[in-house]
DNA sequence: CCTAACAGTGACGTCAGCGTCAGTCTCGGG
DNA sequence: CCCGAGACTGACGCTGACGTCACTGTTAGG
C-alpha cells in the first residue's frame, strides 16, 4: 500500500507541529530561558525522548518558531512601487503598516515571544536575528531615501528615521498584544501609526522650532 | 581611633562597588542569563564566597544596577511647566529628550543591559520593571493630554502616542549605543527625535490622507 | 500469525552552576 | 606583642536540567 507511507509521513509532520505549538505556548508563558524541555514535552503530551527525535535542542525549536514568524512578517510586506497610478504610495504605505499590524495581532503569542525573548538566547542566534533586523532596517532606509528624492519623505537621516519608525511600531505592537487589544483595533492602530508618521504630534507656533509646516486648524 | 571604623566602612562600600562594576561589565558582555557568579567574581578579582557577603544572588546585583540606572534616568527628566514664560514648552521638551539621550550615551553599558536583558529575568522582576515602565508611560500620557488641551499636541489617543514616542526613543538609543555613536551626536539625535515628534516625515499631497496640515515648501 | 522496522518512552548518568561554611588571614585595640 | 573580630576564601555537596539509550508498543508486509 503506497498510502501507508504517506499516512506515516503526515503523522510525523503532525507530531512535529504538535511539539512546535507546545513549545510556542510554553515560551510565551515562561519565557525562553525559564522554559525547560520537560515543560514542552509535558504540554505536548509526549515523552522526553520523543522531543529529541524531532529537534536538536530547545534552541532549535525556538529558532524554527522565530524563522517561521519572521517569514510571515516579511511576506506581509509589499515593496512599494511608485509608477502605478492605480495604487497611490500613500495607500501602499498604509497597507504595509496594516499588514504588519494584522499579522502580529493574529499571532499574539509569537509576537510576544519575538519581542521579549528573542534577544539574548545565544550569540549565534543573536547574530542571525540582528541580520534579519538589519535587513528590515535596510529595506526601510532605502525606501525612505527614495521617498526623499520624490519629495514624499521629509528631511532627516534616513537610517535614523528608519530606527524611529520601527521602534515606534514595535512598541505599539508589543503593547497591543500584551494588553490584549482585540483584532478589530488593527485599523485604529494603523491609523494612529500612519498619522504619527505623517505629521508627528507636537504643534508649536513656529518660533524657534526647525523649519516645519505650521498646522492648520482641522477642516 | 574613630577613623578606623570609617575607613573600614569605606572599604566595604568600595568592595561593593567593585562587584557591581564587574557584574555590569559581565552582564553587558554575556547577557544576564549567560552570566554566572563565577564570571562576576573572576572579573571583580574576589572569591566566590565574598560575592555572597554583599549580595543575595545574581538577581540582586542585577536589580540594584537597574534600579540605579532607572533612578538616574528619572532624575534627568523634568516635569514640564506651562506657566513659566522664561522657559517655553518647546525648550523643555527638547531638554528632556536631550537629557535622556545624554544619560544613555554616558552610560552605554547600562543602556544596553536595560534594553536587552531586563525583560525575562524573573516574573517578580518583570513586574517591577513593568511598573516602572508604566509610570513613565503614565507621566508622558498625562503630559500629552495636557498638551492636547493647550493645543500643543495634535489629536490622537494620548496613551498610544506615548507608546509610539517611547518606542521610537528606545530604539534610537539602543542603536546609538550599540553602534557606538560618539557622545557628541547627542544633539543631533535629539534634533532628529524632536523633529520626528514635531512633524513626522511623510509628506503627501492631501488627497485621501486624514485631515492634516499640508507641508509648505521650506522657507 | 509472525516479525522487522521504526516511533515512542522514561530512568539514568552527567554536569554546570549554585550557595555554604569551616578554616585562613588581617589589622586595630589593649 | 598578642588576641579576637570580622573580612575573605574556595572546596564541597546539592540540585535541576540535559541528552541518551536500552527497552516497549505498533503496524504493515510477508
Amino acid at each position: 500500500m503506497p498510502g501507508a507511507k504517506r499516512r506515516a509521513e503526515a503523522a510525523k509532520t503532525e507530531r512535529r507541529e504538535q511539539i512546535l505549538r507546545a513549545a510556542r505556548d510554553v515560551f510565551a508563558r515562561r519565557g525562553y530561558h525559564h522554559a525547560t524541555i520537560d515543560d514542552i514535552v509535558a504540554r505536548a503530551g509526549v515523552a522526553r525522548g520523543t522531543f529529541y527525535l524531532y529537534f536538536e535542542d530547545k534552541r532549535a525549536v525556538f529558532s524554527e518558531l522565530i524563522d517561521r514568524f519572521a517569514a510571515q512578517i516579511t511576506q506581509s510586506i509589499q515593496r512599494i512601487v511608485t509608477d502605478d497610478p492605480a495604487r497611490p504610495v500613500v495607500q501602499q504605505v498604509r497597507d504595509n503598516i496594516r499588514a504588519i499590524v494584522g499579522t502580529c495581532l493574529s499571532e499574539r503569542t509569537m509576537t510576544k515571544i519575538l519581542f521579549t525573548d528573542a534577544v539574548g538566547v545565544d550569540s549565534d542566534f543573536d547574530r542571525k536575528l540582528a541580520a534579519f533586523y538589519e535587513s528590515a532596517v535596510q529595506l526601510l532606509t532605502e525606501s525612505l531615501k527614495e521617498g526623499q528624492s520624490l519629495g514624499i519623505v521629509g528631511e532627516g537621516e534616513p537610517r535614523v528615521l528608519a530606527y524611529l519608525t520601527i521602534g515606534a511600531l514595535k512598541e505599539l505592537l508589543y503593547q497591543a498584544v500584551t494588553l490584549g487589544f482585540a483584532e478589530e483595533t488593527a485599523d485604529v492602530l494603523t491609523q494612529q501609526m500612519f498619522s504619527f508618521l505623517s505629521g508627528g504630534y507636537l504643534r508649536f507656533r513656529s518660533t524657534d522650532a526647525p523649519p516645519r509646516p505650521r498646522p492648520r486648524p482641522r477642516r
